[in-house]
DNA sequence: ATCATAACTGTAATTATATACAGTATTTAA
DNA sequence: TTAAATACTGTATATAATTACAGTTATGAT
């Protein structure tokens, strides 16, 4: 999306909100009342500026014939992840959740497939979906999404310093996973910040 | 809501359909040539009963002022579930999910919040919410939501009978429960169809 | 220095829209 | 069986709304 001058965020903002509490876009005048325009082509000129920066669709000659176009295609679920390539590559997604229907409490940036039981104590289990948050602080005991030389995995973070990162998995099967990360690669995708599991 | 004629439901799913499409109501001329009226007054009446039937907002004088009525209270989220009472009642209700943001694939009729550890081996944990669906069909395997004597636990369904009902804890360190529907106060609130977990 | 963009005022005309009033015919509930 | 509700036709009009045209002022880019 091209940027919008904060004049236009404000009337595109306004618009959003006029159409979530009435149920139907605003007319020119309405738009010229609020921002106490003495015109109504004030407002017919800043909708004309929305629509060519793709963010409105007005249809011509239609009273209110404003609405919004979403460019939100969902947040992606990652399946899985081929070596090589960024997370959220277009290969690696396997559907979109539209984000409107996110319950969680927290930003989700996408949700990843749970591969293998390397996590079940810590009630994560084969095929559910983590929700991850690309931008949460990475700290000691959160359940973190970390690549290692191009394998993606979840893991408790049991320690981070400058040349061991200790990555635990929740299951007493499985062994501690000590990474230098001077001599590997090694790169944090985000934090588990919820979970999500379907029954079917 | 009050029952609408085939008509008028006629009308309103069009009403909504247009909504949905172009993000504004129709006028009542549109809504007349869709329908093949000659006068866009048929449309008007029918608008005027829809809104006597509580299931339209019309603001009048407004061009497409048309807004749909929403009742939709959301899916409730029961937390403590108190004795002698039905698990829906609003007591119980800790809060309510928008149905919109419902990611599951089954219909969730209402969510509850875990309590315990008695389900840890599967995946559940303390706090988690539960997807329940209350019309499932409840046989051997699927994880249940029983009450028994007004006590409500979530467990695997492992046997049922006309004279034993065996339920089992996902916890080794909890033992089955055998209850003799005959003798003891039993029934099924629902089937687990999913889980959501918000780490906050 | 000049041109495009942004952000407006002011006027005005065409058309889109709501909506009242007067009917008709059929169906449904008291 | 009688009134109310349903489902329209047909006409008409006030007003709501879009939108073009002609300007002004300020700002940032070429």
């Amino acid at each position: 999306m091209i940027n919008l001058t904060s004049r236009q965020s404000e009337i595109f903002e306004f618009i959003k909100k006029e159409i979530e509490i009435n149920g139907y876009p605003p007319t020119r005048s309405e738009i010229a009342k609020v921002f106490g325009f003495k015109s109504p082509n004030a407002a017919e000129d800043h909708l004309k500026a929305l629509k060519k920066k793709g963010v409105l669709n007005i249809v011509s000659g239609a009273s209110r014939g404003i609405s919004i176009v979403k460019e939100d295609l969902g947040i992606p679920v990652i399946g899985l992840v081929s070596a090589g390539g960024p997370i959220l590559a277009q290969e690696n997604i396997e559907k979109r959740i539209p984000s409107s229907q996110n319950i969680l409490s927290h930003g989700v940036d996408f949700y990843l497939r749970v591969k293998g039981d390397s996590m079940i104590e810590a009630g994560i289990l084969e095929n559910d979906l983590i929700a991850v948050n690309k931008k949460t602080q990475i700290k000691k005991g959160s359940i973190v999404i970390a690549r290692i030389n191009d394998e993606v995995t979840v893991k408790t973070l049991k320690s981070i310093s400058s040349d061991l990162v200790v990555l635990q998995p929740e299951n007493s099967n499985y062994s501690n996973i000590e990474v230098n990360p001077k001599t590997e690669d090694l790169s944090f995708e985000g934090t588990c910040v919820g979970l999500l599991r379907d029954f079917s």
